[in-house]
DNA sequence: CTCTGGATTTATGTATACGTTAATGTATAC
DNA sequence: GTATACATTAACGTATACATAAATCCAGAG
């Protein structure tokens, strides 16, 4: 069979979780807003059964709280938050970072941190933070990923949801990610070199110095709530 | 308000979730069995809305697949999902062992951990198993509360909800767990000293050591799939 | 005897109706 | 003027009916 492009038969809960998670991101459902069922399948264009479906799954992705009689509310999210996910994302990309050095991965394996870093470079020279940034989220990505572990990847891509809408607000009050891009060089040189614990090591430093860096920008500009 | 030990009314969808769970965790529901949403529904005394709600919601948690036209069928746990476990496992509780060394707890916030492994070698001594196995699964949850992080306590829940069938079964097939208990002691006395690093890799190493015994366990008792 | 095509069955996916319950608003008593 | 109790309402939780689509079964041809 060919590479199938089509896009699969999804069942309407699929798509309102698709179209709901896209609301969400942009914005047109903020954080903290309340929202009945019925007013979201009117919108979405289908019954309350799917809607109410979706709002679970998204429930238990930690995008939004259901309520009896209060309707779904779009969790912000706090300072508070952002720690836990940072420390969460740190521990285990870390990990994988560490596995991938011992995994002996040659080169061609390799590319895809490889070219998310040279996408970084560039965006960065350009100044263009919305390329930074998406290389940057790739970059992330791509390293656990390699771990093989599905569940690691499931769940870093949950914690990445969960605080993307905070990292495009402070995209841009963020000094130019240099250093950023330097750790990133040498997470991805150890992990060639095989060198396991440096790998692990660095890529820690590198997650709780963004961490650090982010709390104290939001607290700077009493983002407490996003 | 006293606290209030009334069981505070669910609604069917949480209990048909719970009962499910139970359901599951004994074997009435086994690894592998497909069932139909209205068979459960008219296993649990309810109708089939409030059993395909809990059902997407074990989905989300990884218990079970729900397939169109086919029931949903309870997911067995295979060596690689274990290995998989395992290693987000490592990688958070050392984390938040790392994380208890740093915040300066003082003897009391500590007893948990300390009663955990009274009781762990208490249960050794008497060759008792399955207390050994809860006071173990304590020190291991207790560890990540005291990180205060909620989304690792919740993670942790759910991994350690998807390896409970296996650790029953690998139980009384694995060597009584001596070094175990050593490992955990050194643990708490890093946590104590405020020494993060050792806590970390100690923990590590205990995990990775627990992880090794388990997969080499269950492939030699060729048990692929639990 | 095997394979193919179509009819049939059956379980899910979805819509909808209804009961239940909590929130809101109003009226009355103090 | 305030507080309380009751009526009203509105939204969810649940049941159920129906549409849809896949799996099964059977017949007929090769």
């Amino acid at each position: 069979m060919l590479p199938s492009n089509q896009p699969k038969p999804k069942n309407n809960t699929e798509i309102a979780v698709e179209k709901l998670r896209g609301l969400i991101f942009s914005g047109e459902l903020p954080a903290g807003s309340n929202h009945l069922e019925t007013e979201l399948a009117v919108r979405l264009g289908m019954s309350r059964t799917p809607v109410r479906e979706a709002a679970l799954m998204l429930e238990a992705q930690g995008l939004l709280e259901v309520r009896a009689r209060k309707g779904v509310r779009i969790l912000p999210v706090s300072v508070q938050d952002m720690e836990e996910i940072y420390d969460v994302l740190t521990a285990l990309e870390s990990m994988a970072a560490g596995q991938a050095a011992n995994a002996g991965l040659d080169h061609s394996a390799l590319a895809g941190l490889e070219a998310a870093i040279a996408d970084m470079e560039t965006a960065l020279d350009q100044g263009n933070r919305e390329d930074w940034a998406e290389a940057d989220d790739r970059f992330h990505t791509e390293l656990v990923r390699l771990s093989g572990n599905s569940r690691m990847i499931a769940i870093v891509a949950l914690m990445a949801d969960q605080v993307r809408r905070a990292r495009a607000i402070t995209l841009y009050l963020r000094p130019l990610p240099v250093k950023s891009n330097e750790d990133h060089r040498q997470v991805l040189d150890a992990i060639s070199a095989g060198d396991a614990e440096t790998a692990r090591d660095i890529h820690k430093a590198h997650r709780d110095a963004a961490k650090s860096t982010l709390v104290a920008l939001l607290k700077q500009n009493r983002l407490h709530m996003l």
